[in-house]
RNA sequence: GCUCGCAUAGCUCAGGUGGUAGAGCACUCCCUUGGUAAGGGAGAGGUCCCCAGUUCGACUCUGGGUGUGAGCACCA
């Protein structure tokens, strides 16, 4: 005789076992309608499953987050069904949910062509008018087993294996097709019609680049169209934001051939990058940090040292010379800090010693991995490494959360994540040492009332550390900031300072930081997070000043000069061209201000002032614009910027 | 690195059963001196990514390479 207590606490009492669909049927036709699943006690259950015991009863429709889920995981089953139709050869794999989606990893002989990609989603699409149901049957192990062995579904039997407690699982039917699943799912196919099928590409057997190759089948799926085509929507106008495609809109660097990976900055993005790095300088300096440069190419031997050697030989451009001695081209800057480090004595007095360097890294990632300016062979990093003694580590720690978090908001970004990840299986060093290292980063968190998320064992050999990852307009996540603790380095290195005591091999420990990591790949988030129109202070010109007609090309020029003159980026656009026109070219160019010029200007010794986006701020002197312009700089990217125009 | 796709003017893209190619924008020149997102006209511009092969003939077909895009794997 189940009780079945609702949500807004209403009761229902039966008196005999009553299913997720009966109870919602009860309460109304439309609900049963729309009914997709049940939740008891944070499991979801089919609407078919049935209950025969008294239970706190939610019910899921596609209003539900879980329902959208449910959704996706069933359109995931729904490729399934019309691959098959379409290819029957082919061995189905797996089908999860993803962020926003879900796909399906098919082994096939063939591969799918964008035709063949089309020919399933108008498959799925016919299956999903048929609106047939979706039944479920939990079957024991064997039988499992041996329906996938009668139709050939090897990668099923292999999926099985790798669950060898399950005594039973769920089968869910598709009309002749099944599909093996922990569910729940949708109880038919109509609910399945806002999706459509992103992409194809190959994916690796259990996600090891040793095994074969699968061909995956992306999709997305939602519980309405409106918020299909919003998410549609999204995707375009990412694709607007693209870096690559505004790099090369407002002229802020190119990719060759010749150089794969590797970046040849214009001036304009040039400026902004020297724009970053004295913007960190004056940070650095006001926080106590030195700066130092070393050498880019080193000796073999310190790389076999600091262990890069070992570990990351294919990853490293190495260069042979006349003497056949082998160098290669940095990778790290620690091992050129730690060199800094180790020449002279250094005393207690020297620290904590904050050491700078906007070093220049080489990498030969992978060429699959290249990717405009966020996965590059070559870039800069705003590195330091801050040696230290064991007591003041702790507050290091903090001084150094607190700066990357300050600087952050300077860029507008005000969503950021901050992961810790603690000791891994394969570590050198004791327990107890871990616990302090670990503790010195959680401690500077909690001190700070910071949540984070803990990611046990993922921390590197030789230390713990902490991720600070940015989330952009666009709703991607981009990991910038690192504070780690490195026992490896002190040790392979053998540096010491001498102590209080005139004790010469005290080991300092030493602490590893990026805030913005690697400049070209900020430069790229920003350019994606600003949509081009980079705030004030780091836009590549501040203003363009123009003229109307000829008559007031030198006061245009007179006014260029002085701005300049007091620190700003300006120039003059004085072409024998439409004062339109020219706006409409520094507009797509998304500078901030542009300056016009007409006799009554040249009069008033004055300037009509249009911002980015068209508002309109009228004609002030010249000296009243400096004043504004100074203040728009000195916000930084602390306000909104995002500018609406097209 | 792996799977699949792509590579034609500075940019965005057309195009041809195999007979060396076009548009718009940008560029140069001329006219126009016009008050807040495209004034008009003319002109110039290409080893159709590279190397082989097939062919009387390859930008087009075949093979290899390079770069690039999506995803996978990788990211000290």
């Amino acid at each position: 005789m189940p009780i079945i207590t609702l949500p807004d606490g209403n009761r229902k009492e039966y008196d005999k076992p009553v299913s997720v669909y009966e109870v919602a049927s009860d309460i109304g036709p439309g609900l049963a309608k729309a009914t997709i699943a049940g939740e008891v006690g944070g499991n979801l259950y089919d609407a078919c499953d049935i209950f025969n015991e008294d239970v706190n009863l939610r019910i899921i429709t596609s209003k539900d987050d879980e329902g959208v889920e449910i959704i996706r995981h069933s359109c995931a089953h729904l490729v399934g069904h019309a691959v098959k139709q379409l290819f029957p050869k082919a061995n189905m794999v797996i089908g999860p949910v993803i962020e926003n989606g879900f796909y399906y990893d098919i082994a096939v002989e063939k591969t799918f062509t964008q035709e063949d990609v089309q020919s399933i989603e108008d498959r799925m699409r016919s299956l999903i008018r048929q609106k047939y149901d979706v039944i479920k049957r939990v079957m024991p192990r064997s039988d499992v087993i041996a329906a996938f062995k009668s139709r050939g579904e090897e990668y099923k039997l292999k999926l099985i294996e790798d669950m060898p407690d399950e005594e039973s699982m769920g089968l869910y039917y598709h009309q002749e097709y099944i599909d093996m699943c922990r569910g729940p799912h949708v109880p038919n196919t109509s609910f399945l019609e806002n999706f459509k099928l992103t992409k194809v590409s190959g994916a690796y057997w259990r996600g090891d680049s040793k095994n074969e190759v699968l061909q995956r089948i992306y999709g997305t799926a939602w519980s309405s169209k409106k918020e299909l085509n919003a998410y549609l929507t999204q995707l375009e106008e990412a694709e607007k934001r693209d870096h690559r495609k505004l790099g090369r809109e407002l002229d802020f660097f190119h990719f060759s051939e010749d150089a794969p990976g590797s970046i040849f900055w214009h001036p304009k993005g040039w400026k902004v990058f020297r724009q970053l790095i004295d913007y960190m300088r004056g940070r650095q300096e006001r926080a106590g940090y030195i700066e130092v440069n070393t050498p880019d190419v080193m000796d073999r031997s310190l790389w076999e040292t600091s262990g890069h050697w070992f570990n990351y030989r294919e990853n490293m451009f190495s260069t042979q010379t006349e003497d056949e001695r082998i160098f290669a081209l940095k990778p790290m800057n620690c091992p050129g800090s730690v060199s800094m480090f180790s020449q002279g004595l250094k005393s207690y007095r020297d620290l904590p010693l904050r050491m700078a360097e906007f070093g220049k890294v080489h990498r030969y990632e992978p060429s699959g991995a290249l990717h405009g300016l966020m996965r590059v062979r070559h870039f800069t990093q705003d590195d330091a490494h801050i040696y230290c003694t064991e007591e003041q580590m702790g507050q290091e720690c903090i001084d150094v959360v607190a700066l990357i978090l300050e600087i952050y908001q300077d860029f507008g970004f005000e969503d950021i994540k901050i992961k810790l990840s603690t000791r891994p299986e394969n570590r050198i060093g004791t327990d107890e040492i871990w616990d302090k290292l670990e503790g010195a980063l959680s401690n500077a968190l909690d001190t700070m009332g910071l949540g984070y998320v803990l990611f046990p064992g993922e921390g590197a050999f030789y230390g713990p550390k902490l991720e600070f990852v940015l989330r952009d307009a666009i709703g991607r996540d981009w990991q910038c900031g690192t504070l780690q603790v490195d026992m490896n380095l002190p040790e392979r290195f053998d540096i010491a300072y001498v102590d209080e005591h005139g004790s010469r091999n005290k080991r300092p420990v030493m602490l590893h930081r990026a805030v913005l990591g690697s400049l070209e790949r900020f430069i790229g988030i920003l350019i994606e997070q600003y949509a081009g129109a980079f705030p004030a202070w780091l836009a590549p010109e501040h203003c363009v000043v123009m003229n109307i007609t000829d008559k007031q090309s030198e006061f245009c020029s007179h006014v260029v000069e002085l701005l300049i003159e007091k620190g700003f980026r300006a120039s003059a656009d004085l072409r024998n061209e439409k004062v339109g026109f020219k706006i409409r070219e520094h507009t797509l160019q998304k500078v901030p201000y542009i300056l016009v010029i007409g006799d009554k200007e040249v009069l008033s010794e004055s300037v009509s002032v249009r911002k980015l986006g068209g508002e309109d701020l009228g004609v002030m002197r010249i000296g009243d614009f400096c004043d504004h312009l100074g203040h728009d700089i000195a916000l930084f990217g602390r306000r909104s910027t995002s500018v609406d125009f097209e």
